[in-house]
RNA sequence: GGAGGUGUAGCGUAGCGGUUUAACGCGCCGGCCUGUCAAGCCGGAGAUCGCGGGUUCAAAUCCCGUCUCCUCCGCCA
């Protein structure tokens, strides 16, 4: 059993111990991170959120003292009284903000003792990820961590104070709401009041936001917890959080002006610099420059479309590829053509994965032109395929021959493998840029049908909603994606805000008049009691913080994340549940 | 659902058929030590090598299966 605190008041944090307070008697609480004994002298570092402070124990200061101090160890809880003093001549300790003073302990008490912890409590360590969850409360002792936790504090903090300043309200939508077709796996919640029948947890609060502008709430926004039932990745996780905005009134610009504002305080956190008109770029321009609609713009290595160059060539693959309406892109890896064979067939295996059946390549060497194509290809072809992509002695030139989809994607992921793996990224540049003009749909192959590329509550430009019947795969969306760095921060739209409208929508998205009327039936109906024209954005607050906290797991910006099986090692959940629950709820597990 | 990687004292690693009684670093325990802050010196405890099966005279080591964790593909309006 430990002391209890009785009359004693905590005076400062550990961190905040100063040379200011120099002869005054301080009273500090926390966790022993480390006790060095010298037989006659006894130092403890005393750690809580704010930091460390070292405090001393004299054999002078009474012989019970000194022995309760050397009864000390790793993560006990203390509390501890004291007289600040400098540090003696030559033994300050630059490392530490409280490295000029230490703390002559004149009381101590033990709060709580400890075991041994499984894992040291400090920065630098390779312990793997599955101990530090299965002990993450021990985890966020770590400084790194625990400063990561008060950033986000800070982020969602500077996202209220922002929101407030600009006239938004904080309103919460339901966290049990209806299943929607569209979208992700949803998590379902069974009823046991009406058995047989489920909630869904939320995708996002996007109808709930849009019913609050018909509620004529104006400006709304909401930290909101997302739930998503689909695989995790490194930067992925089953329930994650949005910065959720939307307001009445407004076109896509003064949508983009308010974020804008928002993104320059909230990277100011992280001391990261938001220019004040972030750049635009078209998602066709984004698809052909760089093979993705989340463009990374610290490095070059574009995409180059040689179509053109190889059109008529005697190479099939090539050739065969432009006349049935594919495309011939490739990418310019620098420096890159004493590659070894076995990198280039890695190369190779990379692009598979992304549907592209091989991989072309020609790696210009001081000697030679060495490439298992070029036997295929005309000279005048060689030629136009290194003026096309800028090539020099020294280049590896990588091309990919499929349709479009396929040749982004391959060119554009392999882009990015190759800048990771060469170290053509530079640190702390923060490209920023808006991405707009996305066509409305996409073509599904899986579902043979077309599906909404943003959501399905989208507006189209208005001179291409008479194409919504004619050519839907054309009609472009007033929507609208911040990506950063190859990263997509959040996306927003102007949303329809008619019946009629969206009912064509969700037509040319093949749902049935039956199922629009049982899944949105409520906000189509919403829609005809005076809607105002309304838009909005969400940002992913973890993937924001995984940027602004400079680390490559969303698992480190979360305090009780999952791991990749959606599993939490620390509590263990999910479990199976009690017969009598089930029996309540009327559901019976198929084994 | 698929591909790859991973698993050896509390933590991180080495060992990759027999000279090992499984080694090293950190941590832990004890002793010495009055100025350390990655304290130092001396001593010590601690591992059925993820789990199951197989091959072998002999398995941490080879093979098969299985599980965990991580990365990726599919999936993520």
């Amino acid at each position: 059993m430990g002391e209890t605190i009785k009359d004693l008041k905590r005076t400062h944090l550990c961190g905040e111990v100063t040379i200011e307070d120099n002869e005054n008697k301080v009273t500090i609480m926390g966790w022993v991170q480390k006790r060095r004994d010298h037989g006659g002298v006894i130092f403890a570092d005393i750690r809580d959120r704010s930091g460390i402070v070292q405090v001393v124990f004299n054999p002078d200061s009474g012989k019970e003292l000194f022995d309760k101090a050397d009864s000390l160890r790793s993560e006990y809880v203390v509390a501890i009284t004291g007289k600040v003093e400098p540090r003696p001549e030559g033994n300050v300790n630059p490392e530490l903000p409280t490295g000029e003073i230490e703390i002559k302990a004149e009381e101590l008490r033990v709060l709580d003792a400890a075991e041994t912890p499984p894992i040291q409590i400090e920065d630098n360590i390779d312990t793997g990820e599955d101990v530090r969850l299965k002990y993450r409360y021990l985890d966020l002792r770590r400084p790194k961590m625990t400063k990561l936790m008060g950033l986000r504090h800070q982020i969602t903090k500077t996202t209220r104070d922002y929101l407030d300043n600009n006239g938004f309200w904080e309103i919460e939508t339901p966290i049990l709401t209806k299943s929607s077709p569209e979208g992700a796996r949803d998590y379902l919640v069974p009823s046991r009041v009406n058995p047989g029948q489920f909630f869904a947890l939320p995708q996002s609060p996007q109808i709930f936001k849009q019913l609050l502008m018909v509620s004529g709430m104006e400006k709304y926004f909401q930290i909101a917890r997302c739930f998503r039932d689909e695989d995790l990745r490194a930067n992925r996780q089953p329930e994650f959080t949005q910065i959720d905005m939307e307001m009445s009134f407004v076109n896509q610009e003064e949508v983009m002006e308010i974020t804008e504002g928002l993104m320059k305080e909230l990277f100011a956190v992280g001391n990261i610099e938001v220019p004040a008109k972030i750049k635009r770029m078209s998602y066709q321009e984004a698809m052909d420059r760089f093979g993705s609609d989340k463009p990374d713009l610290r490095f070059a290595m574009e995409l180059k479309d040689l179509s053109e160059a190889v059109k008529d060539s005697d190479f099939n693959i090539f050739s065969g590829t432009v006349s049935s309406g594919g495309q011939v892109k490739g990418i310019n890896f620098k420096g890159g053509a004493d590659s070894p064979r076995s990198t280039i067939d890695g190369f190779e295996e990379y692009v598979k994965m992304f549907k592209a059946k091989g991989l072309a390549w020609m790696a210009l060497r001081e000697d030679e032109l060495k490439s298992p194509i070029a036997k295929f290809l005309s000279d005048q072809e060689i030629e136009d395929i290194k003026e096309v992509m800028d090539a020099e002695t020294g280049d590896l030139l990588l091309i990919v021959a499929d349709k479009a989809s396929v040749v982004a994607s391959a060119l554009g992921n392999l882009r990015l493998k190759i800048a990771r793996e060469n170290d053509l990224i530079p640190e702390e540049v923060y490209e920023f840029v808006w991405i707009v003009d996305f066509p409305l749909f996409e073509y599904d192959e899986n579902e043979d049908r077309l599906a909404a590329l943003h959501h399905p509550f989208t507006a189209p430009i208005d001179s291409d909603i008479e194409k919504l019947d004619s050519d839907p795969a054309s009609v472009k969306s007033k929507a609208y994606d911040l990506v950063l760095n190859g990263e997509e921060l959040g996306g927003g739209s102007i949303r329809i805000n008619n019946h009629k409208l969206q009912e064509k929508v969700f037509s040319a998205l093949s749902i049935s008049e039956e199922e629009q009327q049982e899944k949105f039936g409520y906000l189509l109906e919403a829609f005809d009691y005076g809607t105002p024209p309304h838009g909005g954005i969400a940002f992913g607050l973890d993937r924001l913080m995984m940027i602004v906290g400079r680390t490559d797991s969303i698992r480190d910006v979360i305090a009780f994340p999952k791991t990749q099986k959606a599993t939490s090692p620390l509590t263990n959940a999910p479990s199976v549940v009690d017969k009598k629950q089930l029996q309540e709820l009327g559901i019976s597990i198929r084994s």
